[in-house]
DNA sequence: TTGCAAAACATAGAGAATCTATCTAATGTA
DNA sequence: TACATTAGATAGATTCTCTATGTTTTGCAA
């Protein structure tokens, strides 16, 4: 029957269900491998979008991070204790804040980014150029989906 | 300078950090679009694990997962008050028990499986053949690297 | 065969990451 | 001016995970 994985050259389509369980088992071991890191999973995820998205609102990192206005308020909030975030008044609505990197927030990006690739790269080391092409391009259009605003 | 992305065919290299963020940004949209779901994250991958392991032991789950004893034993324990594994004694050791999915589990696992698919693939709606492909591709690649016994 | 280190699992305690529901304060508009 | 809306903050509850430690079997060795 051929029906082995939807492999129909055509009309293929993502095996969701596959797609999801490999996210689920990467993401077990990427934070088990960075859990000696001295910054926590949702603060990496939260200073690198601030490092991107330059000042934002809570409610725009929020948005962006897929995530909800009360778990972005309390990351913020651990992020500015370590001092890795800055908060100003929003010149143009007293209700928010802009939430911007600190100098300090910066180095602990890079540095943790740089500790994090070291504790991961090794299993990647013996992909092959093709397959280690596959994946960039996997995370170029997977990065394009979640960026893009979700049309629904 | 054309350094855009290591793109340099023929000893292109994974971009780890870039690839650990969308995994990162990817299990946040997942957990979040799932999180109506009757079956919690973790209690999905253990089951999925025992589906495909078959009975096995504790110790061995841990391992296949990449986290602790500890952890294992207290989501095997959920699970069993689900009633969606079964233990029973390992009749060669008798410190340690056999996991195994119970019917109820299959079918529990399979209800998830198919809501968890409805509710993630209209993401995926939008990719022409070619992406598709190229995720597929790299699930497969993924799948490879977390499954075999990794050589540290 | 007894004794003890090792192995397999369970328990305790703590911290991170989330969510929903709700509260407060500022906006904007009728 | 009054009231619905919006932006955040707070409270309380789950889930998920870890390290440290305890308990029971095993298995080997004297």
């Amino acid at each position: 029957m051929g029906n082995e994985k939807q492999v129909d050259a055509g009309r293929e389509q993502v095996d969701t269900d596959a797609f999801l369980r490999s996210v689920a088992r990467l993401h077990r071991l990427a934070t088990r491998n960075a859990a000696n890191l001295d910054v926590p999973p949702a603060q990496m995820r939260l200073l690198a979008l601030v490092s991107d998205l330059g000042p934002a609102r809570i409610g725009d990192l929020a948005e962006a991070d897929h995530s909800s206005q009360p778990t972005m308020t309390t990351q913020v909030q651990r992020a500015e204790a370590h001092g890795w975030l800055t908060r100003t008044p929003d010149p143009d609505d007293a209700r928010a804040s802009l939430i911007a990197l600190s100098p300090k927030g910066g180095r602990q990006l890079a540095a943790a980014r740089a500790a994090r690739t070291a504790a991961i790269a090794p299993l990647f080391a013996e992909l092959g150029p093709r397959d280690a092409a596959t994946l960039n391009r996997a995370v170029a259009i997977v990065d394009r989906l979640l960026t893009n605003p979700s049309p629904d």
